[in-house]
DNA sequence: TAAAGTATCGAAAACGTTTTCGAAAAGAAC
DNA sequence: GTTCTTTTCGAAAACGTTTTCGATACTTTA
């Protein structure tokens, strides 16, 4: 029942450990006939290196950490999806983390993750995360590294992004062309950047059309919940019943304004119409069916990959690696709650 | 920028590795004066063990597998949730694999995960899984191991799993009680043990209340998806317009089934009672809310790692362990799609 | 036949830690 | 001063692999 090592193998055979490692691992100075011994009998007897030893050996342990906000989320699931997919096919195991919008956690996973040395770490930032310390560590620490979708400006490591303010800024104009003159938005956090720049977007997208900028229209989630969504809904309707347009931060929350309406019979999208953001699943299914824009999450994930594979061959081989900047595309889902009256 | 060793703490303080290694784990034998000395030089030089080397010479990596058919998925993703949570609450960090319903992957994955040396795996099978012998290599190396939810009844290891049978029975019961004469279901795929489970409560509540069974309204997923669910309620209504309840496998494909009553705008629940199964978030935001049968997802995946936490101590210590199976409970969530008419 | 080249192998160090066991030093007891 | 205990330390082996470098044996060439 105890594992089989290549010690067992040699002695077996008679020859010594070097020739057995040399044999499995192709390398020219043995012969054909030790060599299909050695492959023969290490089939039979099932060998597999013992990863412990060959990790302490080669400095590398075919291992990435993922650091995320929260694993139940449409969005984030997709990036997952990608990631794992990705990593596997290039022969690395993914360890995820969930820092659950806390700063504390995601400073203490960022330590496990070091602690347990990975060859590189991807991560989006928490909602709270506003220093840049414990990124900063990394890459000091030359840790190969990649932000996606939350980042922090700040820091010097490749990022793979959307244009939020450009995405924020067309679907505000989506809604614009679409005849609303009086558009609130249900904004995200105060500090990730994405948040910060969807709402830029907003703002630009007024002023280009010439519709006076409001901040009593704007409203600020903290958890970006469905509830907060039903809750801005409520607050808008009754701060400013004129309001014929929304713009929201994300699906899950549109759906929480849109549930509210529906309850209260304010007709969507004929009274108010609504947008959202990141075309998660049930924006297809609910009525009316929420109008977004799609985000490609999956495709977030993979390029994330790539580029942390592209910094951790480049470490491996000693050369050094420039950070890059991936901008992914986005595009308006138009759907029931944007229709035209 | 090299990693600090226990070497290099030695000589610059003049002593052995020995004593090093022993100041930094608390062994009685030695003074409080040279510890204290170890202690300080270790926290200025930020010395963390290389976990490479303590993994060789421990032979335990405190990492476990996870092995799940879809990372996008309501369940799934909120029962990693509670193995991730729970996992690092004690020490250990979690790979995850998705095996996309195949069972060539699923196989695959754990050899990946065998050859890693995680300290224990857990795992819900795939759709296709209908053979054993990966599971059983796995049982048979001692690897300590749980399945959850799509378990196989033939494989002798602690399961989490809940009573789908008896929640299917209640579901159905719960249509009945609502006046439904004539139900159809839509099942999942031939293999999983969950999908007989539910079929067969379908089937013996339908015996208790004295309706007759007809395998003509029995429909079968393949891929249990969204547009399965919109395709067979399409069927339905062609094949048997008189049908006036349905009881389908879970919730995502009983929205599918939703959204084409509501196209054609069949009134549910006044035509059609619908209820799902699994309570995913969206079937409380669509319209008509959906009734379903709510799965302790998050727990589910809390006691998969505590059972796997138990076994993996018992391994360490050279102890038997007794598989165990822990059954939780559902409940009927009654929404707008079973109201009474 | 000697020299040069090639094919095949293995000894040994290294990766960084943990732990056993014995040695040395210090203190206590007589 | 001797013996016995207690405290404090370190040498060394072990975990299993990879890789360097030198050694041997065998073949070819002059």
């Amino acid at each position: 029942m105890k594992d089989i090592t290549l010690k067992q193998i040699a002695e077996t055979l008679g020859i010594s450990i070097t020739t057995v490692s040399k044999a499995l691992k192709n390398y020219s100075d043995v012969s054909p006939k030790t060599r299909k011994a050695v492959l023969d009998l290490a089939n039979s007897l099932q060998y597999t290196p013992n990863s412990f030893a060959v990790n302490l050996r080669t400095k590398e342990s075919r291992t990435i950490g993922l650091i995320i906000p929260e694993v139940v989320h449409h969005f984030f699931s997709n990036v997952i999806n990608g990631i794992i997919a990705e990593a596997e096919k290039n022969g690395y195991l993914v360890i995820i983390l969930q820092s659950n919008e806390s700063l504390e956690l995601e400073k203490k996973q960022v330590e496990l993750l070091m602690n347990k040395r990975v060859d590189g770490i991807i991560m989006s930032l928490s909602n709270e995360s506003n220093d840049d310390d414990h990124i900063k560590e990394l890459i000091r620490r030359e840790i190969p590294f990649v932000m996606f979708d939350k980042i922090s400006k700040l820091v010097n490591c490749s990022k793979v992004i959307i244009n939020d303010q450009k995405a924020a800024y067309n679907a505000v104009t989506h809604l614009i062309n679409k005849g609303c003159k009086k558009i609130a938005h249900i904004r995200g956090p105060v500090n990730p950047q994405n948040a910060i720049d969807r709402f830029l977007g907003y703002k630009k997208a007024l002023e280009k059309h010439d519709i006076e900028y409001n901040s009593k229209l704007v409203y600020t989630c903290e958890k970006v919940t469905f509830e907060e969504g039903k809750l801005f809904a409520e607050q808008i309707i009754k701060d400013h019943p004129d309001v014929d347009g929304v713009f929201v931060i994300t699906d899950l929350v549109a759906v929480g304004a849109l549930d509210y309406f529906n309850e209260i019979g304010v007709k969507v999208p004929n009274q108010i119409k609504v947008i959202g953001f990141s075309n998660w699943f049930m924006s297809q299914v609910i009525t009316p069916k929420l109008s977004t824009v799609d985000q490609p999450s999956y495709e977030m994930g993979v390029q994330s990959f790539c580029l942390l594979l592209e910094e951790m061959n480049c470490k491996k081989e000693s050369l050094s690696f420039t950070p890059k900047t991936i901008e992914l595309e986005t595009k308006i889902i138009e759907r029931e709650s944007t229709l035209e009256n």
